[in-house]
RNA sequence: GGCCCCGUGGUGUAACGGUUAGCACGCGAGGUUUUCAACCUCGUAGCGCGGGUUCGACUCCCGCCGGGGCUACCA
């Protein structure tokens, strides 16, 4: 596990640019990211900025936004393709004048007709001097290209099968497989870890290196994530990108955890990690090789622990952050009495809501609550909120308890009434902290209200 | 078609040539309880199939089946 310093451990992420950052994404930056840090090395960021075919838009900013919300740092590796051009064109020159690239003007149908002939063979082109046809490296015919991978050993692919492969097209514009290749080399980076979807390309970028004389990289791929129907992941299966998953209300500490364990775990069982232990107790020789569902039950529930862990003023203040309010002292005396029940930030603002603004009743709620009995039991508490000293939970307890021994009903007969009066719902917080935070003023409003609304709806028509 | 990867409960995983196959999420039951959560207890469910190798295979080998990737002048 120790590091040379003389030779820094330099792990590289590529995300796809064209959009958002997809959560196997993550999961790779991820692993990229905690490998560099448990190596005191550092992640190196290689984005294509260029998309020519798909001409979709690409969103460098997006995907660094991404990162930086996960909490992850990154060197900038190069950014635009076409300030590499230069060192690419050189490669390539390199090649072609070693006679280890050569120019095929065979076109994809033409390749297509040479398979029908030779069989299910590796295509090898005939050299021309046409300066406007496509760079193809020459594979050999015999022995394997061995791909050493952390995570699936010793992977051979067969030369015979692999076809000179065009590096180049004929406007001189290079292709992804070189492209990597040289890059990879030119910023020293040590480790390559990513998607299962490369590993077929590997051999390609293992030949270049090759031809070029530089050493490559240690590499490991990763199994892909699925969504719950076992198909790739997208996004008709709910949250599927970073962005998502921070609307959702997730804290960026949960989803490292938990993307951590989405294709790994200890030894020991532990399930619940900080960053630090994570970097502490990752390695990439120990991730599995089975691909992975992505599963938003397990996710919740993390995230839930990891909020009712937090203290209540960095609990505050992502709260506020979520909410777009200020951490004010009101908002802050709300997330007390929230904290134990929310498992993402999306869940606190239902629970309270009503301490900000006139909450809208929950119809099927009154109905379920607001039976025989609650008019007169209200009317005690309103007697009792009066009275009360101060509007504290303990006193509130004991003030509203009496009530309950002298009228001989259960805590919910009396509690649920007054529940659904000032919060407008059936589910709270602690009906006494509710109370005591949302003020006499307003809870003997809101109670008032509401047995108003009772004693009216027992004269009208609807009643029996 | 060719090449390559993968296969432990519903989900994520652990372990091992010999254990009652462990843990967590979920789910179910009970407890606690002012609602909902949280928390506690118990429970539920798994080694894809078939051959070998072996005293003994989830574990090693082969085949099959299933899933996935690559097979572009895409990345």
């Amino acid at each position: 596990m120790s590091s040379d310093p003389s030779n820094p451990v330099r792990v590289r992420f590529a995300p796809s640019p064209t959009g958002a950052l997809h959560i196997g994404g993550a999961r790779t930056a991820l692993y990229n990211w905690l490998y560099a840090r448990g190596r005191g090395g550092q992640l190196v960021l290689r984005i294509e900025d260029t998309d020519r075919e798909r001409s979709t838009p690409v969103n460098v900013e997006q995907i660094l936004d991404a990162l930086g919300w996960l909490e992850l740092d990154w060197d900038e590796g190069p950014i635009s393709q076409a300030d590499r051009a230069d060192r690419h064109e050189e490669a390539l020159q390199k090649l072609v004048d070693a006679g280890v690239a050569y120019r095929d003007s065979a076109t994809a149908e033409d390749v297509a007709a040479w398979k029908e002939e030779h069989g299910n063979r590796g295509y090898r082109g005939t050299p021309t001097d046409d300066a406007g046809a496509a760079v193809r490296l020459k594979v050999p015919d015999e022995g394997d290209t061995l791909v050493a991978d952390e995570i699936r050993g010793e992977v051979r692919f067969p030369n015979a099968a692999s076809d000179d492969f065009v590096i180049a097209r004929g406007d001189g514009s290079i292709l992804y497989n070189f492209a990597v290749a040289v890059d990879d080399a030119d910023m020293g980076i040590t480790h390559v870890i990513r998607g299962d979807d490369h590993l077929s390309n590997t051999p390609k970028q293992l030949l270049v290196m090759q031809a070029l004389g530089e050493e490559p990289p240690r590499f490991a791929h990763l199994p892909l994530l699925h969504g719950p129907d076992g198909k790739k992941l997208s996004k008709r299966h709910g949250a599927a990108s970073v962005q998502e998953l921070r609307e959702a209300g997730y804290l960026p500490a949960a989803v490292r955890n938990y993307l951590a364990l989405l294709g790994w775990g200890t030894q020991d069982d532990t399930t619940i990690m900080s960053t630090d232990e994570l970097i502490e107790r990752f390695d990439i020789a120990d991730v599995g090789r089975a691909s992975a569902i992505f599963d938003e039950q397990k996710l919740r529930w993390l995230n839930g622990r990891f909020m009712r862990e937090m203290d209540l003023d960095a609990y505050t203040e992502v709260v506020a952050r979520h909410l777009g309010r200020e951490p004010d002292e009101r908002l802050r005396a709300a997330c007390e009495i929230a904290q134990e029940k929310a498992q993402t930030l999306e869940e606190v603002w239902p629970l309270i809501g009503f301490l900000f603004e006139e909450p809208e009743t929950d119809e099927k709620a009154w109905r379920k609550v607001m039976k025989d009995g609650a008019l007169p039991l209200l009317g005690d508490a309103l007697e009792a909120l009066r009275g009360v000293e101060v509007f504290e939970p303990a006193v509130l307890e004991a003030s509203l308890g009496r009530i309950l021994a002298e009228r001989d009903v259960k805590p919910g007969k009396l509690y649920q009434p007054i529940r659904v009066a000032i919060t407008g719902t059936s589910v709270s917080p602690g009906i006494f902290e509710s109370l005591a935070v949302l003020g006499r003023e307003r809870s003997l409003e809101r109670i008032e209200r509401a047995v108003q609304r009772l004693s009216t709806d027992r004269g009208g028509p609807t009643s029996r």
